[in-house]
DNA sequence: ATTCTGACGTGGG
DNA sequence: CCCCACGCCAGAA
């Protein structure tokens, strides 16, 4: 990849390779990143996510396997759905077996 | 330039 | 497990 790829594209980058049915934290995405720490980062930059259809946002979530940033797409639980539709569940914001659903891209990519 | 905020994470209690 | 405080750094006002 090109030197000019900004914080953002990375973070797009990565997003977009989350597989379906599956769930990772802004954490493991900065870490991999090598961006530990900057984890807030990764959720600001999916703030521009919302623009490329192609980034499962809803499947970004806290290491808490908390819908945080539910309340950032169009409708109330739009997020929870999208979740739902694809075999995860959701209780709560809170995403049941988060650990098993959890797709850690610095060890999946690596 | 300065200030504040934020879709987070970690550590201590 | 919960709660509190600090760090992190890019972008907006």
């Amino acid at each position: 990849m090109a030197d000019n790829t900004g914080f953002f594209d990375r973070v797009y980058e990565v997003a977009r390779q989350i597989p379906y049915g599956r769930v990772t934290s802004y954490g493991a995405i900065a870490r991999f990143l090598g961006a530990a720490g900057s984890a807030r980062m990764v959720g600001w930059a999916m703030n521009g996510a919302g623009k490329y259809p192609e980034i499962p946002a809803h499947r970004v979530v806290n290491r808490k396997g908390l819908l945080t940033g539910k309340h950032h797409f169009e409708g109330l639980n739009l997020m929870q759905q999208l979740l739902e539709s694809e075999g995860i569940e959701v209780i709560d914001n809170q995403i049941q077996d988060f650990e098993k659903h959890f797709w850690d891209p610095v060890k999946e990519l690596s």
